[in-house]
DNA sequence: GCGACCGGGTTTTAAAATGCAACCTTGCAA
DNA sequence: TTGCAAGGTTGCATTTTAAAACCCGGTCGC
């Protein structure tokens, strides 16, 4: 298990993030993967994405390790790409990415698809940033402090 | 003031929010106008990308209606880029990809720019989906309903 | 045992996005 | 009026992406 070297001097978490799953396709398949699509044709097929490009992704999430190929759970002769710890901590990522959409992107009425709590089978409450002692943050009170 | 029309039978909240934020410099645009950069210039200087591909991002993004073009507020005779309120209501997704990655892609003791709540200077805490029992969600105990 | 098919890719080639440098324009200011 | 900075646009070479064709190792029908 080698060490990953992280993107030389980049100090701002967002943009190593980025670099690792800031393209349209890795939040796409991570997305999938996050409702628990393993397989590569599966994810083909509810990406429509061409197979050298969901390779590709899939190549780079494996070595980033976001996600881990082992073999296939249920038997069969292939391997699929299941979802490291690293890569389940995206989830409040995705839910973030969700929720935006949700509230703005579709007009009154139009129909979407929604992340259910399978416990309750309500919907999963919008997520804000709690500062320490529980009150909402937004942008306007927190600033960026640079290290060193 | 237009309607926009959403992005035709797609009806995915995160495939929608991707179409509009899921680039590398649309996403790094937005953690620099939550941080309060306006400028073209401080923009480009800030990101270190090609102004025509930064006036081709920064003209989406005003499209989307997430960059509001406005009169500079400094009196200078340029204009800025701020953030619409559909755009601040981004500052949950930066923050989770920014949390995302100071947990995952930096080694111990490697410096990194943090956030910080300016009432208290401390971090801001690490945001999690809550389930409406105020439970942490994860993605195992979710799932996606179709509409219809 | 052999031909067809399916999962999981790679290769080839064309189209689109990107990045760099040069240029343009407007508003001052010397 | 010359210069200079902000805020772009344009042209062109390079890189990335996409679509389609191809390959290869199993498994299944027969």
């Amino acid at each position: 298990m080698s060490e990953r070297v992280h993107s030389s001097s980049v100090t701002c978490p967002v943009a190593r993030a980025i670099d690792v799953i800031g393209d349209r396709w890795s939040l796409l398949i991570l997305r999938d993967a996050l409702d628990g699509v393993r397989r590569f044709g599966d994810f083909q097929r509810s990406l429509g994405v061409a197979k050298n490009i969901l390779s590709d992704r899939l190549r780079r999430l494996v070595e980033a390790e976001v996600l881990v190929l082992a073999p296939a759970s249920d038997g069969s002769p292939y391997q699929e790409y299941t979802l490291s710890s690293t890569g389940a901590q995206l989830f409040p990522v995705v839910t973030a990415i969700r929720q935006w959409g949700e509230k703005n992107l579709f007009d009154r009425g139009e129909p979407y698809t929604r992340l259910l709590d399978t416990r309750t089978g309500k919907p999963v409450p919008v997520m804000k940033p709690l500062a320490s002692d529980g009150s909402v943050l937004s942008a306007d009170n927190t600033a960026i402090r640079r290290p060193g």
